[in-house]
DNA sequence: AACAACATTAATGTT
DNA sequence: TAATGTTGTT
C-alpha cells in the first residue's frame, strides 16, 4: 500500500480510492476533508491519471495554494504543477481569456470586482434619471447579481413575465432596463464582473460544442470542494463538463453552507444523488479536531435544521471543558472581558497567542476588540475588512496599470484622467463621454483621434493640449510595457503620472500611510514577479497580475508564525481551527442577523453559521454577549442569542465576572437567574427582557446604593469643555432630552457607562464619551 | 477647481 | 459615530 493511504479511517480510503464515477463525500467538520481530497488527487495521480486532466475546483485562492503545496509533497512538484487547481472563477476566467473570442471579448479583457461594478451601476442609474431612493445601487447589484447566477440574461429577463411583474409589483420596473444599459456598459469596457466570469463560461459551453467537447475531454477528472457552496451557475458548468466522463467528486458538508446571500444553492448538494443516481457516496462522521463536548454542543444546535442530511458527527477526544458563556453589558464590556480571558488563560494554560480567535458575525464588531487588545498590549490581526487593493490610492494606480492593458476600459479612464488633476474639469469630462457615447465609441478612442474629432468637440485649445498631453503620457507608458516590467512600468506611472508627488504633499499621517501603500502595492507586485520568474510555466506580465489582485481577496496570509490573536467574521473563519475560540455577539438581531429573523430558510443559513463558528474550536470555546451595544450611533438594547438557549445545559455553563454581578444588584435588577438558577437558562430568553424592561423603568427606590463607582468627567469629543458629572445630575441630550443620571459604571474614564432616565424616552444606557451630555 | 460645510447613509456575510 | 456623497462658496 502507498504512504500516503496509511493513517486514513475506514472511510477516508473509501472516499480517496474509488476513482471512476460519480462520488460524494460528506465531510463533517474537521473529519479530515482536506487531507481527503490531495490523498485522493494524488493516488489519481499514482494510479496514472495524467494530472494535465484533472480538474480541481476550491473555494478560495488560498485553500488552491495550500492543496497544491500538500499533493505535490506526495507525487512532486511537476506533477502538481500540471494540475488544474483554483476557484471557479480564477479558472474559467482563464478559459475565457482564451475563448472569450467566441463570445466577442478580447483577451485581455478588465474584471471588475463588486466596487467597480458598483460605479458602473450608478452612473447607468443617474444617467437614466430615475429616482435614486427607489433604486439603491447596492440593491440593484444584487439583483442583477442573482440573476446572473440563475442564468437569466436580460434578454431571458424581459422573455419572463413573471420576474418583469414581480419587480413591477416591487416599484421596480426599471431594473431590466437598468440590467440591460449595466451590461452594455461592462461590454463596451471589455469588462466582465465576478459573475460574468461563470454566466460567460455557461454561455461558452452551451453555443459552443465544439468549446465544450474540448474541456470535457481535457477535465476527465473533476473535484469540487465546498459544493454545499456553489451556485446555480457553477452547478451548470460543472454538469456540462463532467456529463462525458461523470467522474465527479464533491466534497461538502451541507451543515456548513453558508453562502446563500452570494447565490449558494444548499440543494446543489442535497440533490447530488438525484443528478447522478449511481453515485456512491461516502460520510466522514468522526472529529479528529475539538472535544466532544464542543462537537455534541454544535450537534445539538445543527439539529435544529430541518433541510439535511442525516449524519453523526462523533468524536473521540477528550471530553473537554463546558464551554463558558459569558454576559456582559456592553460592546465595550464584553471586549474588556475577552482581551483579559485571554491574556488569562494564556498565562494558566502556557498557550501562544496565535492559539486563540475571536470570531464575529460582522466587521463592525472589530473595533471593541481592537481597542480592548491594545490596552491590555495584546497582539493581534484583523482578517479581512476592507482589502488592501480596495484602498483608494491603491486602485488610483491599478486604475492607470489597467488601462495600459485594456484602453477600452473607460472606468479606469474616468477614474484617472483628472487624478492627479491636470486641468481636466467635469466639463471636458462630461462632455467627452457623452460624445464617445454618442458616436459608440470608447473614450479612448476619442482620444486616440482628437485631431479628427476635435471640431465637433468644440474645446479650446487650452483643453484639447492638455487632453493631448494626458493620453501622450497613457502611450508612451504602453510603449514602455513591450520593453520593461511590470514593476518598472508601475514605477514609472506612479512617477510620471504625478501621483507619488500629489500623495506626498500630504503631510498628515493618512497622507503619509497612503504613500506608504502605493509602496506596498510596488512590494507586492514585485514578489508576485519574482515568484511567478520562478515557475516554469510563470507569467510575470501585468495582465497576469491584475488578474490575480483582482481575484483575490485573501491576501493576507496567515502567519502562524507570528504570534497573534486572530480576529475575522466566522464566514472567513471556515476552514481554520483554533485551540480556543471566542464566540462573540450572540445576540438576538446581531446572530441571527436581523436580515434573517423572517424565513425559516435564512435563520437555517444562520444556525450553520454558529455550526460553523463552534467547530473551529479545539480544546475550548467561550461565548459572550452583551445586554445592550452601540450600534447605528446609539445605544441599543440586546437580548441573548436564540442559539445560546438551543444548546443543552450539559455542554454549557454560565459564568460572569464579580463585577458585574455587583452592578446588576446595585442597579436593583434582581435577574439572578445566571446564578441561582442555571437549570431554568432555557426560558431565560424570555424572562429576562421582560425582568429588565420591568425593573429598569422604575423609579429607583433606594438611591443611596446606586453611590457612583466612579465620578466621571463628561468627555466632550471636541474636548472644548468637560464637566464632572454624578449621580443624581439632571442633563440634557441631543436627540433624548432631558433626563438624571441614576447610575455610573466604570473606572477607565475613556469608557465610562452611565444610566440616565429620561423623562420621554424613558431609560438609556450610555457611554459618556459619545453621548455628548450636557449637565443642566 | 478646490475646499469646506452640510447631509446622508450605514453595518450580515465575499469569490 | 465614521465614512462618503452632495452642495455651496470662493
Amino acid at each position: 500500500m502507498e504512504d500516503y493511504l496509511k493513517g486514513l479511517n475506514e472511510s477516508q480510503f473509501e472516499a480517496v480510492t474509488t476513482l471512476q464515477g460519480p462520488l460524494m463525500v460528506l465531510a463533517g467538520a474537521g473529519s479530515g476533508k482536506t487531507r481527503v481530497l490531495t490523498m485522493r488527487i494524488a493516488h489519481l495521480i499514482t494510479n496514472g491519471v495524467d494530472p494535465f486532466n484533472i480538474l480541481a475546483l476550491t473555494f478560495t485562492n488560498k485553500a488552491a495554494k495550500e492543496m497544491k503545496e500538500r499533493i505535490a509533497k506526495v507525487v512532486g512538484q511537476s506533477n502538481a504543477r500540471s494540475l488544474w487547481m483554483g476557484t471557479f472563477h480564477s479558472v474559467f476566467a482563464r478559459i475565457l481569456r482564451s475563448e472569450g473570442h467566441y463570445l466577442g471579448y478580447p483577451s485581455n479583457f478588465t474584471i471588475y470586482d463588486q466596487q467597480d461594478a458598483l460605479n458602473v451601476i450608478r452612473k447607468v442609474i443617474k444617467d437614466m434619471n430615475i429616482d435614486a431612493d427607489l433604486y439603491k445601487p447596492k440593491k440593484v447589484q444584487s439583483r442583477i447579481s442573482t440573476y446572473k447566477n440563475n442564468l437569466i440574461t436580460v434578454k431571458a429577463y424581459f422573455n419572463n413575465p413573471e420576474l418583469l411583474e414581480a419587480d413591477e409589483k416591487a416599484n421596480m420596473k426599471f431594473i431590466g432596463q437598468i440590467y440591460q444599459k449595466y451590461v452594455e456598459q461592462c461590454f463596451k469596457n471589455g469588462a466582465m464582473d465576478f459573475d460574468d466570469l461563470l454566466l460567460k463560461t455557461n454561455e461558452l459551453l452551451t453555443r459552443f460544442p465544439e468549446v465544450l467537447a474540448k474541456y470535457q475531454d481535457r477535465f476527465r477528472y473533476i473535484l469540487v470542494d465546498e459544493y454545499q457552496d456553489t451556485n446555480h451557475s457553477q452547478y451548470l458548468i460543472v454538469k456540462a463538463l463532467a456529463s462525458k466522463f461523470e467522474n465527479i467528486c464533491v466534497v461538502g458538508d451541507d451543515a456548513q453552507s453558508i453562502y446563500s446571500f452570494r447565490g449558494a444553492n444548499i440543494y446543489n448538494i442535497l440533490n447530488f444523488k438525484k443528478d447522478y443516481p449511481d453515485a456512491f457516496t461516502v460520510s466522514l462522521e468522526q472529529n479528529y479536531r475539538s472535544t466532544q463536548n464542543i462537537v455534541n454542543a454544535a450537534n445539538a444546535v445543527i439539529a435544529k435544521n430541518l433541510q439535511q442530511f442525516k449524519k453523526n458527527v462523533f468524536s473521540e477526544n477528550e471530553e473537554g471543558e463546558k464551554i463558558k458563556v459569558y454576559r456582559s453589558l456592553s460592546d465595550a464590556d464584553e471586549a474588556n472581558f475577552v482581551a483579559g480571558n485571554i491574556w488569562e488563560t494564556r498565562n494558566r494554560e502556557q498557550r501562544k497567542y496565535s492559539d486563540f480567535a475571536i470570531l464575529y458575525r460582522t466587521n463592525s464588531q472589530t473595533r471593541a476588540f481592537e481597542d480592548a487588545l491594545r490596552r491590555k498590549n495584546i497582539p493581534y490581526k484583523v482578517y479581512g475588512g476592507l482589502s488592501f487593493y480596495q484602498r483608494k490610492e491603491v486602485k488610483d494606480l491599478i486604475a492607470y496599470l489597467r488601462l495600459l492593458v485594456n484602453e477600452n476600459d473607460s472606468e479606469a479612464l474616468m477614474r484617472i484622467i483628472n487624478y492627479p488633476t491636470r486641468g481636466i474639469g467635469e466639463t471636458t469630462q462630461n462632455k467627452l463621454i457623452v460624445f464617445a457615447d454618442s458616436h459608440n465609441v470608447a473614450v479612448s478612442k476619442v482620444l486616440e483621434s482628437l485631431p479628427m474629432y476635435a471640431p465637433q468637440l468644440g474645446f479650446n485649445n487650452g483643453v484639447l493640449n492638455k487632453l493631448n498631453d494626458f493620453w501622450s503620457m497613457i502611450k508612451a507608458f504602453q510603449v514602455l510595457l513591450k520593453t520593461e516590467t511590470a514593476y518598472s512600468v508601475a514605477m514609472e506611472v506612479a512617477k510620471r503620472s504625478g501621483l507619488i508627488k500629489f500623495l506626498k504633499d500630504d503631510q498628515t499621517p493618512e497622507g503619509i500611510s497612503r504613500v506608504e501603500n502605493v509602496q506596498e502595492l510596488m512590494n507586492s507586485m514585485q514578489g508576485f514577479i519574482e515568484e511567478q520568474m520562478q515557475l516554469e510555466d510563470g507569467d510575470p506580465s501585468l495582465p497576469n497580475f491584475l488578474e490575480n489582485i483582482a481575484l483575490s481577496a485573501d491576501t493576507q496570509n496567515k502567519d502562524n508564525e507570528e504570534e497573534m490573536v486572530s480576529l475575522m467574521t466566522i464566514h472567513l473563519s471556515k476552514g481554520l481551527e483554533f485551540p480556543v475560540v471566542h464566540l462573540v455577539g450572540l445576540e438576538e438581531n446581531l446572530f441571527p442577523s436581523f436580515m434573517s429573523s423572517t424565513t425559516r430558510e435564512d435563520l437555517e443559513e444562520e444556525r450553520r453559521l454558529f455550526y460553523v463558528a463552534l467547530t473551529r474550536a479545539e480544546k475550548q470555546a467561550f461565548f459572550s454577549y452583551a445586554i445592550s451595544r452601540f450600534q447605528w450611533g446609539k445605544i441599543t438594547d440586546a437580548e441573548p442569542s436564540r442559539f445560546l438557549s438551543e444548546i443543552d445545559d450539559e455542554f454549557i455553563e454560565f459564568v460572569n465576572p464579580a463585577i458585574e454581578k455587583r452592578f446588576i444588584n446595585n442597579a436593583g435588577i434582581t435577574s439572578n437567574i445566571f446564578d441561582e438558577h442555571p437549570s431554568e437558562m432555557k426560558s431565560f430568553k424570555r424572562v429576562e427582557k421582560k425582568t429588565i424592561e420591568k425593573e429598569g423603568s422604575k423609579p429607583i427606590a433606594e438611591p443611596r446604593k446606586l453611590k457612583p463607582v466612579a465620578t466621571a468627567k463628561i468627555i466632550n469629543p471636541s474636548g472644548a469643555s468637560s464637566q464632572d458629572i454624578e449621580v443624581g445630575d439632571k442633563v440634557r441630550h441631543d436627540r433624548f432630552g432631558i433626563g438624571e443620571v441614576t447610575f455610573l459604571d466604570g473606572t477607565d474614564p475613556q469608557n465610562i457607562k452611565a444610566k440616565v432616565v429620561f423623562m420621554h424616552e424613558g431609560e438609556k444606557n450610555l457611554i459618556l464619551k459619545y453621548a455628548k451630555l450636557t449637565k443642566i
